[in-house]
DNA sequence: GCTCAATTCAAACGAACGTTTGAATTCATC
DNA sequence: GATGAATTCAAACGTTCGTTTGAATTGAGC
């Protein structure tokens, strides 16, 4: 989370762990699949926790679509859990998985495409339910925009520093966060679809200047 | 842009760029100062650029309050121009810069915190007047979630890889996904601020499972 | 064309990198 | 408590890191 993938160096980990060095590479085979074991670890239970979030309010709702908030929960609380967990990193490690967002590493997107491919199809479909009247790329862009926002959002509260100026002591309640988070979102993937055909002030804006 | 701050070394820009290793050191002093002088370089005249048309925008509009999508495009469209300026870089910048982000190290957030204070502080007061109905805390929150949607967005586009599976080669057209992006954003600055007083779907969300 | 400051250059500095090796140690099993 | 596999360990592998050094080169002003 410190110092990215690359610039943490394996002598660094295995003295903070008090182990030998040459630990990693026998229990590991390296350092990238060292990296890969620690974001499977968390990783993988919380998209596993999200998918059945979100089976467990689909069946609630006996057959009716869920409202966007309910499918922003499904995937909201999960990682709320993680960030309280102090005892499993918290959210030193929605920071790091933040950073591994950003990495162009190919074995980072390659791994983080597979681990998240299921779970992305799941709330898509969900999404699609909930919003019948947006068309299908249309939501994949809102669905890139949902993870692009929470990501940003769990990960890089180090962002508020600089762009609140009066409330920094709040900036640690990650639950009021989320609870801000999640109507702003709800109300963009609602908004109306129609990039290409309404005439007011949203359609020239990117003609001029 | 490729692998971060702290993994790449100067002998590998210093090759690519054709000059000897010590120019480094005897021009910019070491090798935070010269990541500071490529950020600065495209950065500053960026958020000039945000700010000029944020102005032009408001003495066009004779004392009226803008518009959301209007103070958006004052943010997107120097990005866009930048993005699309393949001679200085192109994309390659902001993905720098979305990395820049994510990055923790001290001297990159005190310095990122510096070059945005002035435009942030621009365009809260903007959006003050176009939402007055919203508390000034809660728009600190909105301003947040959009600058991340930005830079998230603009950076990111490999994320789409993850996410959108019909759609990989329209991927490339930023434009397109500004457009869609704003909407996005609008809607969400737009979206009533009651978060501890209604009643609905989005209250209890975070009480439950 | 000489002078002197500015710049470029090759070389070296000590330190840290991921990985490998082979011996020492631990541990379960009989 | 001897046996053999599993694990831990210190040491070393070759490579690369940011920075410094001092000599060589460049270029403007007289």
């Amino acid at each position: 989370m410190e110092h990215g993938f690359e610039a943490t160096s394996l002598r660094l980990i295995t003295t903070a762990a008090g182990v030998n060095l040459a630990a990693v590479n026998y229990h590991f085979g390296s350092k990238e699949e060292l990296f890969q074991a620690v974001l499977t670890r968390r990783l993988d239970p919380m998209n596993h926790d999200r998918m059945q979030l979100l089976s467990a309010y689909e069946i609630a709702a006996a057959g009716k679509p869920l409202t966007c908030e309910k499918i922003l929960a499904a995937m909201f609380i999960p990682a709320l859990k993680l960030a309280r967990d102090h005892e499993q990193g918290g959210k030193n490690f929605l920071r790091l998985l933040g950073r591994a967002y950003a990495d162009p590493a190919p074995f980072i997107r390659e791994f983080l495409s597979n681990q998240y491919r299921e779970m992305i199809a799941r709330f898509r479909s969900a999404f699609s339910r909930a919003l019948p009247h947006i068309p299908r790329e249309e939501l994949s862009w809102r669905l890139h925009f949902v993870m692009g926002a929470l990501s940003y959002t769990l990960a890089g509260a180090d962002m508020l520093k600089i762009i609140s100026q009066p409330h920094p002591e709040e900036a640690t309640n990650d639950e009021l966060l989320l609870k801000r988070l999640a109507p702003f979102l709800a109300a963009g993937l609602r908004s109306p679809s129609a990039p290409s055909s309404v005439e007011d002030d949203g359609n020239h804006l990117f003609q001029e200047a």
